[in-house]
DNA sequence: CCTTTGACTCACT
DNA sequence: CAGTGAGCCAAAG
């Protein structure tokens, strides 16, 4: 090995770029049905909350992901503000709505009853 | 290597 | 009460 190894071929990132990242994806698949969680909420339970971009980021690497409800994750104000970034745009509500959360206008309702805050529930 | 963007959030006006 | 600005950190160009 000389330094680094940044010939990663198929996957970016991940094999080396596995700290903020996978961290985010490992609390996304921890969110359970019917219940979605904000950015910041990750961050926050990471010990980033400053860094609530980051986990946008970290969802956008993870399109490939299945296992990765990103669906679930959405901004402060409950708004799919990552809607736009889904195969269809309106895949995303659709998921939601199939778990059984309300949507509107492109709104989770009742966000703040559905909100699933890991530094809470992991924490515990 | 430096610049720009980006699925956010908080604070001030 | 609503809109705009700055802060934040990391990846892509």
């Amino acid at each position: 090995m000389h330094k680094r190894d940044k010939s990663a071929g198929a996957l970016p990132s991940i094999q080396k770029t596995n700290s903020f990242f996978q961290d985010v994806w490992d609390v996304a698949r921890q969110i359970p049905s019917g219940r979605a969680t904000s950015y910041g909420a990750i961050a926050a339970y990471l010990g980033a909350k400053s860094s609530a971009r980051m986990v946008g980021w970290a969802m956008n690497a993870v399109h490939n992901f299945p296992d990765i409800p990103a669906h679930r994750v959405v901004n402060r104000n409950g708004m799919l503000s990552g809607k736009a970034h889904f195969s269809p745009p309106e895949r995303m509500e659709q998921l939601l709505k199939k778990e059984g959360i309300e949507v509107k206008d492109d709104v989770i309702v009742n966000f703040k009853e559905i909100f699933w805050n890991p530094t809470d529930e992991l924490s515990l």
